[in-house]
DNA sequence: GCTTGACCTTACCATAGTGGGAAGGTCCAT
DNA sequence: ATGGACCTTCCCACTATGGTAAGGTCAAGC
């Protein structure tokens, strides 16, 4: 199976497939005799994989870490129970971190006439905030 | 003041500050005879409002829009009223985004056993998954 | 056999926002 | 004058993804 083939089989992009290859997730693939990788049954279930992971919110790491798991027919279920429980953590304090956003802004956004007058309390506030001093925490991504 | 003052000041670490310099966000700062850059009480302000409203997980085009608006004395309220509303339907998006990863994973991760048992239905689920064929929704980020 | 188009290969660039560091200039206190 | 704490610019790294360009390959139709 051509690489695009394999990419229309499991909805990973080719580009990406060479990519996952590429930082080490997948091994490399098998090369035909012009070069062109050539995947079977088994490296689209492992793409799919990947893909469903990702969809869940799972970062490369992690994905690697479960995709070794998934291939160790004698992993115990508890390491992957803890990888994504860990996980479940990490997505609901992003959560929160956003409902506090939005929480705070749809108080603002309340405050606020929002007709042709200039005073604002949403800018007032962005303005005049409350300030820890404390950097700013670096955004985590999903 | 220096660059390193502005950034206690505001709690904008200097690298940063040059950054929204360069890229346009704020107007390029005045420079002393020996090349230093200068600020005054208008720019912490400035460097405030921009801090508060990435905390509120407005982007860079946002902010630059805010901030204009902050900027004129005859803004209609309505705008900014505008920008952030459109901004919480984003977060709330982004919230339903996330919450559906938790309930998909709370299900899973409440079946598993997480014994030393190798049978893991969270595994079972990322290898079998009910598969869409579409390509994978790009990341939302914050 | 030749052309055409669809595919494959590698390699580089961009994204958004932040941190890290190097190499060198400046300022101030001792 | 020396040292340390600043400042300057410039380049690199990160995540995960898309884009594009230059070139090789294959299969179908003529």
């Amino acid at each position: 199976m051509n690489i695009g083939e394999a990419a229309k089989a499991s909805g990973v992009t080719a580009k990406m497939i060479r990519y996952y290859e590429s930082t080490g997730l997948l091994r490399p693939a098998v090369r035909r005799s012009n070069g062109y990788r050539d995947y079977g049954a088994v490296d689209v279930h492992e793409l799919r994989f990947i893909r469903r992971a990702r969809g869940l919110g799972f970062d490369m790491a992690e994905i690697a870490e479960l995709l070794s798991l998934w291939r160790d027919r004698d992993r115990a279920s508890r390491d992957v129970h803890r990888v994504a429980s860990g996980h479940i953590d990490v997505l609901q304090t992003r959560i929160a971190e956003l409902k506090g956003m939005v929480d705070t802004l749809s108080t603002l956004v309340a405050c606020c006439h929002g007709d042709g007058r200039p005073d604002c309390p949403i800018l007032s506030d962005l303005g005049g905030g409350i300030d820890t001093g404390q950097p700013l925490e670096r955004a985590k991504r999903r």
